[in-house]
DNA sequence: CTCTGATCATTC
DNA sequence: GAATGATCAGAG
């Protein structure tokens, strides 16, 4: 019996991770032919695919707004696809970067802490040479950042978030951030929305978002497989 | 436009 | 080869 799409959110921890669990092992083909949809050819487009599928199986409200994909349970869902020697193959988007109306915001209330604080991870066979409907998901792990990661995604915040406080978004490039950075986040190069200026005046630049660096999911990776 | 789900593809 | 900056689809 192949699991089927759950058709409500789950009611506890317990039953999210058994949902997750049952998934293990399976491609995106098969999940695909349960859901009656179809598996794009490459993910060229349709890049959120394996996310949205995911969603579908787990019970995660799809297109809620800024908040964690499982809100009474307080957990974020987040795939992620590993080469053979189980390495992250692409960094991991977090959420969008506020770039007005910062003054204010701390650390501890930021969207980032919130989505970070506990997360579902479930890895996937990511390697281009696996047609999309091969790729297989891997077993799922619930996460917490321990005090030394917590520690890192703090300050990386911090230097980040600090540069939009002071006018300094320009400045940011993805360089910046030991775990956690700031990159374009936007339909293309068009988009544009406003910010804080050097002299504190508006702007107008790139939308950015907030990604984890492979370097820091490799390590969450590494201490849950070994 | 904002924000979710992310991967692509050019640059380094 | 890895990483940065660019890009795609859909809901609201």
């Amino acid at each position: 019996m192949l699991p089927v799409p759950a058709d409500r959110a789950p009611d506890s921890v317990n039953t999210l991770i058994k949902r997750a669990q049952a998934l293990a092992g399976l491609s995106l083909g098969e999940l695909a032919l349960q859901a009656n949809v179809q598996v794009p050819e490459h993910f060229r487009r349709e890049k959120g695919f394996t996310g949205q599928l995911l969603e579908r199986f787990l019970g995660a409200e799809a297109g809620a707004k800024a908040q964690q994909d499982f809100p009474d349970l307080g957990i974020e869902l987040k795939s992620i696809p590993i080469d053979p020697s189980g390495q992250p193959l692409e960094t991991t988007y977090v959420c969008y970067a506020p770039l007005l109306g910062v003054a204010g915001i701390d650390w501890a209330s930021s969207n980032v802490c919130n989505k970070l604080r506990h997360v579902l991870w479930v890895p996937i066979e990511g390697d281009r040479s696996i047609p999309p409907a091969e790729r297989r998901l891997g077993t799922p792990f619930l996460w917490s950042p321990n005090a030394d990661q917590y520690a890192i995604l703090k300050a990386d915040w911090e230097e980040l978030m600090e540069r939009v406080a002071l006018g300094h978004v320009d400045s940011i490039t993805a360089r910046l951030g030991q775990a956690l950075h700031m990159r374009p986040k936007a339909a293309d190069g068009s988009a544009l929305t406003d910010a804080i200026g050097q002299e504190g005046q508006r702007i107008r630049t790139r939308p950015r978002g907030f990604y984890l660096r492979t370097t820091f999911t490799a390590q969450i990776l590494a201490d849950q497989f070994g």
